[in-house]
Order: C-alpha cells, then structure tokens, then sequence
DNA sequence: GTCTATACACCGATAGAC
DNA sequence: GTCTATCGGTGTATAGAC
C-alpha cells in the first residue's frame, strides 16, 4: 500500500526547499537546485514545467504543508488550550530544523520574490497568527490579549530567526521558543 | 568651506544601499546598481574597483554610520538613561525608514553575501545590544536584566521589520518601537 | 571620470535523442 | 523521465576612447 518509490513532485520541492531558504528567490540558481535534487535542469523542468517560478511555488508549498503539519494540527487538537499551545512551540522548533534555521517566508520576501509570493506569504501569516489567538481565547484569554499575544509571538520568532543567521546558530530560535511558553496568556 | 559636490564613494554607497536592502547580495545586479547611482556599469567600477563586494562593503559601511549617528550617539548622551533610551528608539524608527522598510543586515545574510559580511554583520549587532544594555545599567537595572532586555528588543525589533515586509507597510515596526519604550527595564 | 563596446561565464529555458 | 547540447539573454568585469 506504500506509494511508489518515484520522486514526486511534493518529495522534490522538498530538496528544492533549503535552496530557496539560504539563497532566497533571485539568488537560487537552477544549477543549484538541479544539484540539490540529484537531477540535471531540463529533468527539472519535466517536474516543473513553467520553471524556477514554480519550482519556488511547490517549495512554498511543501513549507505550508509542514507548518500546518508541525505548527498548526497542535493548536488545533483536543488537549487542554495551554498543551496545545506548548506542543505547537515544540513543533516550532521541529518546523525550523537545520544547523541554522531559515524562515522561507523570509527569504522569498527579498527581490523578485516579494513581487511573485507576497501575497501568498502574507495570508500564511494570518492563518498562523489567527490560530495561535484562537488557542488563547480557547484558554481563557481575552480576544486583545490573545491577538497581542499571538502577533508579538511571530514577531519574536521571526526576529529570533534573523538572530541565528547572526549568530550562525540555533540558540537564539530555543531561547525564544522557551521564553514564548513562559509568557504564553494562558496556563 | 563645504566639501566639493562631486559624488564621493560615501555619496554613492547612500544611492547603492536600497537596492542591497530590497534584493539582497545576490539578487541586486550592476545594472540596478548603476541605475540607482545614475552612472554606467564601467562607471561604477572607477569608484568601487573590487566590484560588488565593494560596493555592498561601503553600503554596509553607510548603513553603519548611520545607525551611529541616529541609534547609538543618542545612548551615548549625557541625558537621563532612560531618555537616551527613547531617543535612540526613536532614532531606530528614522534609521529604518521607507515605506516597507528593510534591514540590509538581514539582507545581506542571505546567500553569498553571509559568507562575505556575516562576520562584520555579527559584530555591528553585537555593538548595538552592548550599548542598549550598557545604557540600562546606567539607568539602575540589573546587569543580567539590562542585556537580556536588550536582547529581547533587537530580537522584536528585526521581527517587525520581517513583518513589515509581509504587511507591506510601517506599522508593525512603529508599534514594535512604541511598546519598546514602554517595556524598557528603566524609567 | 564618464562613456561605449566588449569579453566570457552563467543565467533561465528549450530541443530532441535515448 | 532522464540526459546532452544548445539557445538567447544577462551576469560581472575590462579595455580603451574621450
């Protein structure tokens, strides 16, 4: 019952995906990216016929997919709001994996990339933020604290993530996350 | 007695910097560069003849001074910490200026230019969250709590300017710089 | 100090063999 | 479905006239 082993076009995106992340849009070559997936450009273009465009577009993709995976299915669950909130946190963590963290959202805000993913971008955005509130709310929250609290969250998180390429580390990303469960407005 | 009005390289990097802010090492070319100054390609070569790297090495350098000048002179003024404090966030708000403001030091940590700048990058932000906390201490607060707080606000502060690129506007770093102020570990 | 013209590598993208 | 070979264009960088 398992699918076939054949590399879907999902499973590409994600090697295209960290490409995308430390080179952002304009800087992600088709060279490197056929490189990351083992493939050579034109086999590329068979998996993703209109070009390096949607070749970024299923990189977004497959980042939406594991947000809502990681990130979001926790804060929806049936545990107890504060639970659910600090499992979301933990999968945060998992969400941005890697030596040194990159927000794709981030990366593909720069150049060319703001222009073609922007709006996409911002409504993932929404879609996280307006979660974590209802989780809050769901915790006993009022509606203001629980908004406050879920924009300063991603705030927060972005910033930290900015910080590790700084630092060229994680420890920035764990200490956010840490302190985010201490001042989370419910539990 | 006012220096000559020939475009110096100081004069020129202040015309090459948004282009580096907007599309990173990367994605900005020489043609957008010579665009953005208003001279040829060759013509940028006279100036900067090492080419791109120099070119965003003296954007840097720019960017440097100004956040100086608007950010870290006023923590430096013999005025009431706490005053000094809410001027330079004051000045943080003009140092990031624009519509949809951006930080070149995130930008140029993406792709190429975070091995090339990374390190002189680590070191400016460094300096900025010694002299935040440098200031609160001045201003009584406890050595642990005036770095961690200054910590925390360049953490926030570089989050909003993420989010200002998805929202399109200025308002997540004008409210990030309001509740800075009123969130400061003195006054 | 500015320019036009150019060198040559690499870019994104396509053709067509296997 | 993968590849090699190639296209036209653009990339960074230089040469040399004015």
């Amino acid at each position: 019952m398992a699918r076939p082993a054949k590399m879907s076009r999902a499973g590409l995106a994600e090697k295209l995906t960290p490409v995308f992340q430390q080179y952002g849009y304009d800087g992600a070559s088709l060279a490197m990216l056929a490189d990351a997936v083992g493939l050579s450009k034109a086999s590329l273009y068979h998996h993703f016929p209109r070009g390096k465009e949607d070749m970024a577009l299923y990189a977004l993709a497959h980042s939406g997919a594991r947000l809502q995976k990681l990130v979001l299915a926790p804060l929806a669950g049936r545990a107890e709001p504060a639970q659910r909130l600090s499992a979301s946190l933990e999968g945060t963590g998992l969400y941005y994996d890697g030596d040194i963290p990159h927000c794709l959202m981030n990366s593909l805000l720069l150049g060319e990339g703001r222009h073609l993913f922007g709006g996409r971008i911002a409504k993932a955005v929404s879609a996280w933020r307006a979660a974590l509130a209802a989780t809050c709310v769901a915790g006993g929250a009022g509606k203001q604290t629980a908004v406050d609290w879920a924009g300063d969250a991603l705030e927060r998180l972005q910033g930290a993530l900015v910080l590790c390429r700084v630092s060229g580390g994680r420890a920035p990303l764990e200490a956010c996350l840490d302190k985010l469960v201490a001042a989370a407005p419910i539990g």
